[in-house]
DNA sequence: TGTCGGTGAAGATACGCATTATCAAGAAGG
DNA sequence: CCTTCTTGATAATGCGTATCTTCACCGACA
């Protein structure tokens, strides 16, 4: 351990100025009231002296007598800054920067967190999750009983993604997959489609149950007619298309979307002429063929914004007020028509 | 301001046990000593006390206690997790993660810093510096003061990029540019070339001048001999050419040689059959009508791991002795030969 | 002249933790 | 039986800041 590293504190500048260490926060905190009084001429020469040391607050102190850091901390289940991840997390990071730069506040990445019992754990015997006034979420696997502690101790935070499923309230700022989901089925059911194929992960996700139980509604009423299909059975498609007469298929992301085409075109069905495709996710930097695909636009960047207001929220208010509060906000998902839906007249309908 | 959040203290725990908060405290720490023992009875009641209340450490408290924090700060000139930035540093970010991980270090980056006077500052009234046991800064643009007041105050830090300018010490990992220049113009050389033109920004950088250097020098020395040429007459680079002979063109970056192949290409040059390229920076991901682009390639992740292990060096080390320790490290970038350099048998030498 | 209210500022304390010094009780030794 | 260690633990203190309480002083007023 190095030897200690000494800074200039409140009392050197009260030395400095021939007043106590009082006065010093005083003059600093620009405080003034019928409990504490300090003159202009007192206060002038304490500024002085505050500059000629270069004083900066120490934050730990600060934050043991009880006051706010504004820092926030962001734990991520995954490597956030990974090249892999980055295409999901990247305009997550990069809204909350902007959010973060724009109120004032540092950001504390949760990065040693180690692994405990074969998860990553927020909660060890050194978390520096205190040195935050409030915490954002970021990840598919959260573990349900942090979260319920962290409700239970009234620790501000936010989860990005639905969080549904665990019992105590979770805060947290999610996409609304169901009303694009909705409107582009419609579109493609005003398009004169009316036998389709959804393709999906088998994922047991809040949004994955949202994305697929519209698909159900719809092929229950009748506006399109669905064929459920996991992807494992990528293969199959051409031959499954073909035997209920499918103009369109539509998954869960982009990703599966760019697989099924490549199945079809290896299969000689014509994408899209043939075959319409869309997907349920974002689709930008997804082309086919030189065509802009038909799916969503996830406001991303965006969500990090609310999120970090939902959070600036949370950490001005009484945690006794909270009940009263939404905490739960969706932004919906923006349609993106794209060029791989194409309009038939050839269905009877 | 929210009313007060309670934790559980380890004088709470010490009520629970029956024991002093001193004790509590030596049991935390596996402290055991001449001057303090604790028997094993003592301790098992405390330890069973601490997972009843789920104890978790106050960090400030730790903090201003004198001990060490496990994190560290990043600072960057520029906004750090923007799309546009992401070239640059998400690499560097990705090192500096996964090195954080593995010694279990939390990372703190200064989004917060406001402008002032026009620019980024590190010191301001509320920094949180203070909160990091070191600071990895990133950037072009660093301030020789900043830099200098963090040498004054003995505070560990390490910049990524060469910082010589500054008159103090700056400890900083860099990449060795030369090296990997020189090798590439002598394979130029010994491919056959003899006249070559150098494109550059016109920076007056540290590793812009580095770079420059190695040319001049490999002109003065008749290896390969050079006309230097600014950007802004990249449009008169096939008249130049012609006029030198030249049948090599190299540049400061691979951005500056994708339009330099662009002018060349649209003045009818064949590249690289006529004119070979190359960059002498980072080529990863630049292609020359599906050639890869000669080059180099720069071991960021490396670098940022560097710096950490550096940072952690100083960190450990007491400021008395940093005077004798190797603050400034170099690696040298790996030469890509790519595909966009011919051989010329053709050129009188 | 004694009292009262206002002014300017210092003293004391809390925050949670680590550490140093101290102390009581029992064991060992003469 | 008195002294000297050893053991087991506690009280006290410091870290830097903010805040609550106290206090001395001075002018005004009765």
């Amino acid at each position: 351990m190095p030897s200690k590293r000494r800074r200039v504190t409140q009392r050197e500048i009260a030395e400095l100025a021939g007043v106590s260490q009082t006065t010093v926060s005083v003059v600093l905190n620009d405080r003034d009231g019928s409990n504490v009084r300090v003159p202009e001429a007192t206060r002038a020469r304490v500024k002085q002296a505050i500059e000629q040391l270069t004083y900066v607050a120490d934050p730990a102190a600060r934050r043991l007598a009880g006051l706010d850091n504004q820092i926030i901390g962001i734990f991520t289940y995954e490597a956030a800054l990974s090249p892999e991840s980055m295409d999901f997390y990247g305009p997550l990071l990069n809204g909350i920067e902007r959010a973060a730069e724009r109120i004032g506040w540092d950001l504390l990445f949760f990065t040693s967190s180690p692994v405990e019992n074969g998860t990553r754990s927020l909660f060890h015997r050194k978390t520096r999750l205190r040195l935050t006034d409030g915490c954002v979420l970021l990840g598919q696997q959260m573990v349900a009983s942090e979260l319920e502690r962290l409700v239970a101790e009234q620790f501000p935070f936010v989860a990005i993604g639905r969080r549904d499923e665990t019992a105590a309230a979770v805060p947290y700022v999610a996409i609304d997959y169901v009303t694009p989901t909705t409107a582009l089925i419609d579109q493609a059911a005003a398009g004169g489609h009316r036998q389709a194929l959804y393709v999906h992960r088998g994922r047991n996700t809040p949004t994955a149950r949202d994305r697929q139980g519209v698909v159900e509604a719809a092929s229950a009423e009748g506006r399109l007619a669905f064929l459920l299909v996991g992807e494992e059975r990528i293969a199959e498609l051409p031959r499954l298309a073909r035997a209920t007469e499918a103009t369109l298929i539509i998954t869960e992301d982009a990703f599966l979307a760019e697989d099924v085409v490549h199945a079809l075109l290896g299969a000689g069905v014509a994408v899209p002429d043939e075959m319409s495709v869309a997907a349920l996710g974002e689709v930008s930097g997804h082309r086919i063929d030189g065509r802009a695909m038909a799916g969503f636009h996830v406001p991303r960047q965006q969500l990090a914004a609310e999120a970090l207001d939902l959070l600036q929220l949370l950490i001005t208010t009484d945690p006794q007020e909270w009940a009263g509060l939404e905490t739960r906000r969706l932004l919906v998902a923006e349609v993106e028509p794209g060029d791989t839906i194409v309009t038939r007249t050839d269905v009877p309908s």
